[in-house]
RNA sequence: GCCCGGGUGGUGGAAUGGUAGACACGAGGGACUUAAAAUCCCUUGGUCCGCAAGGGCCGUGCGGGUUCAAGUCCCGCCCCGGGCACCA
């Protein structure tokens, strides 16, 4: 199988420089056959493994199971850069461990293939979004092929597959047939409701479910009356509770792009691409009531074997907090005020209503209607973001109306302040600015009584927010603890039905549809604008063509362009789902992927199970992960799936950052034309930014990085140097860590560090790099340390024992794989089991630094030892395969066997050699290490502390006084305190 | 402001309360070589004393504390990264 050196060296004849090839031929015949040629192996088993289909995954089987998951890839035009792939190796070292150790291990991947920058793509280029994403994700592919991934390709999923998402649309079609029971505490169909609303009507028990900044509940009614409603008036009500349900919903609408943007598309009031201003718009919308699912979603985390900032994270954007709801008449109607510190209410000195609270045209007097409308649509055109930022500034508005404190009775003024938001509460607040700050600051501001409401508190300085104060308003709360005056304070409320204690929850809704083209269409049609969900036959609803993939010019959704966009003569919805449908469900899909009748089968779903390890980002922490833990809840609670949580342990791997060079421009006019000036990195001068340079051409000279003219010329063609001035024959640099990015032009691809030094030599340096939770910066220098090692590793099998260490091993010639069939020393065994015994621990913690360290000093040491015994090669090598599985699998081939090493046993570790007789204990005087002493294991303490005492070096140090106390601890150290 | 991480040599990092700096990069020195590459060996936290062998002192962001013993535990700060935020 080994071609001769000559013809091998056929493929490094690409290289352009003939000198360089001739030196390298003649190195190659030297080395002869045993030189680590990492190209041929890498490509060799990557070709076996995809033809025999060694890492092909059969559901079933009397193994027990493993799920490993990674989340899958946006395949974006950019391609994969290092950082990528370090999720995916740690997630491929547990797969491959886990296989020796005789799990059924399920690891697939796929794409997220919907999105918007195809689409994008498309508006600007005409390239049908598909087409695009076919060929980047291609491109992944060959990417990820080139690692040495044991992915189960047969598995691959795409979300932008109409196989694929016809499951989507279903799971939609099964949220919209659904309705969420508080009584039983899960979702159920709605065809029950149906039922029950026509044997008892509906009297308010429900209610509690309904959610949404404009639901409200539609009243109670009888049996009689459901049965006299008429279909629209039916489906209306049948909308409040279903749990995917069209309603109005803020959007940030932006006339002149005719779309929709999300929050971080808006800069300042106007969109982020091309500046054109955005308005906040009421828009029909489909939504997911996520937030029916709060209290579960809340509870659930508290098993989960997540790490605890992306819990905390789940926890905070839940946002649990418990208070009361109050009721503050005003004339016939009132205002409801959702309160954390019912304590407080002998506080309240006025009441504030969200700008786009519904009450407020209705509360605002006659004489104060110009100045209310001026303020609301003011405030109401600024975004959300904005509002929160600006938090010194305060404003408000008197509507000119009074209520009525409803244990008083006295007059609280009614107030629009933009501090408080229309989607959270009721969006109305009781303000105490006694007791709560931003109350305080508004109160301060315009002027409005400030009631101390605790003791002890300096209202004239700030409020008092201390939660063990006392109370001291005057009313039956006065001299309670805060803790007990909520209590107290909610019976009351209860009592005279001016309130009731409340959970309130900061999760909204989700926003479930989009007016973009490259996502899963809605299956929803209308009769007379009736929605109604497709029947199942219809699926999978594909997307139509278009002509654009722009709006229309009525400001429709590109879909609205399609011919024909109708199902049986009724129009079909024309929005789609957004980016994180498809990946709410994926990894249900995995495991029987290409079934057509269902999304995967019940068997397949009862054999794999949970995602046992999930690996991916933190960035999806609020996102994705709390839809992926929705939907999970929700199929399980239509008994589709026996388990209500997706994925047992998570784990984040950090950020690769990328090293960025950075030179001081400044900018000048000259001619009318813009210039940039290249100046000193520390120059403060007006007009002066920073801007990325090429990493390419970068020289450290005097410690410092500076560009050379041949680099400095290449990054004239970027647009913002175009025309710049030198001002020195090369520009000095600053190193910057940042987000690695194409913009900044510090990508690292992992192509060339394949082409390099191979695929094991990236694996073992991703996993070298740090923990694998941390964010750290590449620098690709540091590589040599593991290809070396790998060298040094393929080394052992192929120069004999017995000859000079100092002889460098290239020049050995031995033309067959040198393995020795002698009985292993104790030292060799010793070696062995403390490498297997700490890769075998490192491994479920996911500390992978530490075992490639111990691998390199397991090598390190048997080459001292000039070790190529297989008693001790052969398991090292199962060990390392995990990580190095291209020259695992080569050097066990060599060994003689005929199956892949991924079906090898996992080799465990025996206590037995790594025993010792005796342990060279430090001794330190006063906690300070000054010498070492050896003793056998079997010395007691009594034995050693009179041994260390009697050594002569002790009692030099001892200068003949004696030690207060000596501390003996078996195995671990001797103290001697003076 | 709140929540979660983190701060250790020139660099990435290691260390169940028990010898701080494993392992690796880089740097310096040496071997091999016509030469280079590759490989191998040695040194490498700072500082001071010594011709040397060797030894002293300082040292894990800062200040306290607990302990025979603290990078590790406790209290109070500072800084960096990430997330959330007029959340009533």
């Amino acid at each position: 199988m080994y071609r001769p050196a000559s013809i091998r060296f056929s493929t490094q004849s690409r290289q352009k420089h003939r000198p360089l090839r001739r030196r390298l031929a003649k190195f190659a015949a030297i080395q002869g056959q045993m030189a680590y040629d990492h190209k041929k192996i890498e490509a060799e088993w990557q070709h076996r493994w995809k033809e025999q289909k060694t890492f092909r995954t059969e559901t079933g089987g009397t193994r027990p199971k493993y799920y490993v998951l990674d989340m899958f890839p946006y395949p974006s035009g950019a391609g994969l850069h290092v950082g990528h792939p370090l999720g995916y190796i740690a997630s491929d070292i547990v797969a491959r461990y886990k296989r020796h150790c005789g799990f059924n291990v399920l690891h697939p991947m796929g794409y997220d293939s919907f999105g918007l920058p195809a689409e994008q793509y498309a508006i600007q280029t005409g390239q049908h979004p598909a087409k695009t994403t076919e060929e980047n994700a291609a491109r992944y592919r060959a990417q990820l092929d080139r690692i040495g991934f044991s992915f189960d390709w047969d598995r691959e999923v795409r979300t932008s597959d109409p196989a694929f998402y016809k499951w989507t649309q279903w799971i939609f079609l099964q949220l919209f047939n659904s309705w969420y029971d508080p009584r039983a505490d899960k979702a159920r169909p709605v065809s029950e409701l149906v039922a029950r609303f026509e044997s008892q009507g509906c009297h308010g028990q429900d209610a509690s479910v309904l959610t949404g900044d404009v639901e409200e509940f539609i009243g109670e009614f009888s049996a009689a009356e459901w049965n006299s409603f008429d279909e629209r008036t039916k489906q209306m009500v049948l909308q409040r509770f279903r749990l995917a349900y069209l309603s109005e919903a803020w959007v940030n609408w932006c006339p002149a792009l005719g779309t929709v943007l999300a929050n971080d598309e808006v800069k300042d009031g106007v969109s982020e691409r091309g500046g054109h201003p955005v308005e906040r718009k009421r828009m029909p919308q489909w939504s997911l009531r996520i937030t029916a699912y709060a209290q579960r979603l809340l509870d659930g985390l508290d098993g989960l074997d997540w790490s605890e900032s992306i819990k905390e994270a789940q926890r905070n954007w839940i946002g649990r907090s418990e208070g009361a709801s109050v009721r503050f008449p005003i004339g016939d109607d009132f205002i409801e005020v959702f309160t954390t510190r019912p304590d407080t209410l002998f506080g309240v000195s006025f009441l504030t209503l969200a700008p786009e609270h519904v009450l407020v045209p209705k509360f605002t007097a006659p004489e104060r209607k110009a100045e209310v409308e001026a303020y609301v649509s003011t405030a109401k055109n600024r975004s959300e973001r904005e509002r929160q930022a600006e938090v010194d500034k305060v404003s408000g508005v008197f509507t000119g109306s009074y209520a009525k404190h409803p244990f008083t009775g006295a007059d609280i003024p009614v107030w629009v302040g933009d501090y408080v938001l229309g989607g959270y509460g009721t969006g109305a607040v009781m303000a105490v600015p006694g007791g709560d700050q931003r109350d305080w600051r508004f109160a301060k501001h315009f002027g409005l009584p400030i009631i101390a409401v605790t003791e002890g508190a300096d209202v004239e300085k700030e409020a008092d927010e201390r939660k063990d104060a006392t109370i001291c308003s005057e009313g039956f709360l006065k001299g309670l603890k805060v803790p007990q005056a909520i209590r107290r304070a909610i019976e009351e409320l209860e009592k005279i039905g001016a309130g009731t204690g409340k959970v309130n929850f900061r999760l909204r809704d989700a926003a479930f549809g989009r007016q973009r083209y490259w996502g899963e269409p809605i299956p929803i049609f209308y009769k007379d604008d009736i929605p109604y969900p497709l029947p199942e036959s219809a699926l999978p609803l594909v997307l139509p063509e278009v002509d654009k993939f722009l709006p229309t010019e009525s400001g429709e959704p590109p879909l609205a362009r399609a011919k024909n966009w109708t199902y049986e003569g009724h129009p079909l919805e024309t929005t789609t789902m957004p980016g994180w449908a498809g990946s709410s469900w994926y990894f249900l899909r995995y495991m029987d992927p290409k079934n057509a009748e269902r999304f995967a089968s019940k068997e397949a779903i009862e054999h794999w199970g949970q995602v046992d390890l999930y690996v991916g980002g933190s960035e999806h922490a609020t996102g994705h992960l709390l839809y992926f833990r929705f939907w999970t809840k929700f199929l399980h609670d239509l008994g589709l799936v026996p388990f209500d949580e997706p994925a047992k342990k998570l784990v984040n791997q950090g950020m690769i950052q990328g090293i960025s060079m950075m030179a001081k421009v400044q900018a000048s006019t000259k001619d009318g034309e813009e210039h940039y000036l290249v100046v000193p990195p520390n120059s403060t001068a007006e007009g002066t930014f920073e801007r990325n340079y090429l990493v390419d051409h970068v020289v450290l000279r005097d410690g410092k990085h500076w560009i050379d003219e041949a680099g400095a010329g290449k990054t004239r063609d970027v647009a913002a140097f175009r025309g710049f001035h030198l001002s020195a024959p090369s520009i000095e640099l600053k190193p910057v860590v940042e987000k690695m990015s194409k913009s900044k032009f510090n990508v690292v691809n992992p192509d060339d560090i394949i082409e390099k030094y191979g695929a094991d030599t990236l694996r073992l340096y991703e996993m070298f790099l740090g923990p694998l939770e941390q964010s750290k910066p590449w620098d690709t220098n540091g590589i040599e340390g593991t290809f070396r090692f790998l060298k040094k590793f393929w080394n052992l099998f192929h120069v004999g024992a017995g000859q000079e260490p100092s002889v460098p091993s290239t020049h050995r010639v031995d033309p067959t794989a040198a393995l020795s069939e002698e009985a292993p020393s104790s030292d060799e065994l010793k070696i062995l089991h403390a490498t297997l015994k700490k890769v075998t621990e490192d491994i479920p913690k996911m500390s992978f630094n530490t075992c490639v360290s111990q691998f390199m000093i397991a090598v390190n040491e048997l080459h001292a030892l000039k070790c190529n015994k297989r008693a001790v090669l052969e398991p090292l090598t199962i060990a390392l395969a995990p990580f190095a599985p291209h020259i695992a699998e080569e050097l066990w081939h060599r060994m003689g066997h005929a199956e892949s090493i991924s079906t090898a046993p996992w080799p465990q570790w025996e206590q037995r050699h790594l025993e010792e007789s005796s342990f060279t204990y430090p001794i330190s005087f006063n906690g300070k290490m000054r010498l070492q002493l050896e003793f056998p294991l079997t010395l007691d303490a009594k034995a050693m502390e009179a041994a260390v005492l009697a050594n002569p070096e002790v009692q030099q140090r001892l200068e003949g006084k004696t030690p207060k106390k000596v501390v003996v601890v078996p195995k671990r150290i001797v103290n001697i305190v003076v």
